[in-house]
DNA sequence: AATCCACAGGAAGCCCGGGAAC
DNA sequence: GTTCCCGGGCTTCCTGTGGATT
């Protein structure tokens, strides 16, 4: 019986969803609302080494979610096609610097790119297969790289995406090299163009890096909540089944998302949700709570994200937290914390941290938002921190749950401990 | 008004690991 | 390989503090 009505219900269901990948940001769209000027911008520079001139660096400045990516994207994209009927070949090469972060990985990324094209032209005996991701003198890889684009007449487009992660990370030395090379390269010529959310990045770099690098530059601004609602409303019409957004819906998420520094990926994401939590619902449409449902959603499992990246010792602390709310849901002191803490690292035979360290620990989840906490005097009872929790405790213990040190069996047997 | 609690949080310095320079 | 330097995590020691209680 159960089972028949599970199936009917599924089937009977209409669905909601025409294609949710549409919402995702890996899609890059056929055409990019509000961001004209900067797509003909950005296609004027580039189209110039087609006509024979020497092509300009870029560098593009944004918050995230203003379409940067999204709009190389589609540019180099379009160039490529172009490119087929021009004598200049183009090559693009696209590389994410926050995976991509040293100058020995980003010389191997691109050395091997353009060794792996020319193998598939004409076999290069002088040349080897492919450059290891570890081992070489970077040198040796920067002339790599430089004879395997230089082996061909082409037009290099690099784009470094997140250029702000590299410079921080690696300083700018592969940059000064990357645009040096033209004055050095016979056939090939090299474009670099760099995006970055943070505008303060420059000053990190040589003067030399600096002036070459930003030849040419695009500020790309925030969209207003009416742009987004027009971005929406397209993404909508081919992500959604035509009907099921209820009025209201997309304005909402446009509105949130305008109030978030004019994120789009923020606002397609609320969208795509609010989509999922109504179907999952068996709803046949998606109205607003299901938006206000999802927002909440997706600031949990933000929180959630964070958890997991915090140090053993801060989860410990937290777990603490999680453990004094579970036991008493009044108002939890630090006092209190540190003494369950201390309980509980002596039962996972961890390292005990004083009560000044645990004190720091606090307030930097008071400060990422996991807990907030607001110094209270009780008079005679001394001064302390009132500490709350932010997040659901089963989140904090799913996002727990895989920490090495603190097994979850330590952690369910210094529960019970310390609930006497 | 004075006292005193139970911490907050600043200052200084130790320790350790990683990277650069020699 | 060794030395030097730096930054982050941490401890120790310390002073400061709001308000209930005396």
């Amino acid at each position: 019986m159960v089972r028949e009505g599970l199936f009917s219900m599924l089937l009977e269901t209409r669905p909601i969803f025409k294609n949710r990948e549409f919402l995702r940001p890996s899609y890059t769209p056929e055409e990019l609302p509000h961001r004209d000027s900067q797509i003909h911008q950005l296609a004027r520079i580039l189209a110039a080494p087609l006509r024979g001139e020497t092509p300009s660096n870029i560098l593009i400045y944004g918050k995230t979610g203003t379409g940067k990516t999204a709009s190389v994207k589609y540019v180099t994209r379009e160039l490529e096609k172009v490119s087929d009927r021009s004598p200049l070949k183009v090559k693009l090469v696209y590389i994410n610097c926050e995976e991509v972060n040293t100058k020995y990985r980003i010389l191997a990324t691109l050395a091997n790119t353009f060794l792996e094209k020319l193998r598939c032209s004409r076999d290069a005996v002088e040349l080897p297969e492919s450059v290891p991701m570890t081992g070489w003198p970077t040198d040796e890889v920067y002339k790599c790289f430089f004879r395997a684009m230089d082996g061909e007449k082409q037009l290099a487009v690099i784009v470094l995406d997140e250029i702000d992660k590299l410079v921080l990370k690696s300083g700018d030395e592969v940059l000064y090299n990357l645009t040096r090379m033209n004055s050095d390269l016979k056939n090939s010529k090299v474009s670099i163009i760099g995006i970055s959310n943070d505008l303060n990045f420059m000053n990190y770099l040589d003067p030399r890096v600096r002036s070459s690098l930003s030849e040419e530059e695009l500020v790309f601004h925030p969209y207003n909540a009416l742009q987004l609602k027009d971005i929406l409303e397209k993404r909508a019409k081919i992500s959604f089944v035509d009907g099921v957004i209820e009025d209201g819906v997309i304005s909402l998420c446009a509105a949130n998302a305008a109030r978030e520094h004019g994120d789009a990926r923020r606002a397609l994401d609320l969208l795509r949700v609010a989509g999922e939590l109504a179907e999952r619902q068996g709803d046949e449409k998606v109205s607003v709570d299901h938006v206000r449902r999802a927002y909440e959603k997706i600031e949990q499992d933000k929180m959630v994200e964070v958890i997991k990246t915090l140090p053993s010792q801060s989860k410990l602390v937290l777990y603490s937290i999680v453990i004094l709310m579970e036991r008493m849901p009044r108002s939890i002191v630090s006092g209190e914390v540190y003494s369950v803490y201390r309980d509980l690292c002596s039962q996972a035979g961890l390292d005990v941290l004083t009560q000044r360290r645990v004190g720091d620990l606090i307030s930097e989840l008071d400060l990422l938002g996991v807990i907030s906490a607001k110094i209270v005097s009780k008079g005679r009872q001394g001064r302390t921190k009132e500490i709350k929790l932010n997040v659901h405790p089963t989140q904090v213990m799913a996002a727990i749950q895989g920490e090495q040190l603190v097994t979850i069996d330590t952690l369910k047997l210094s529960r019970q401990l310390t609930l006497v």
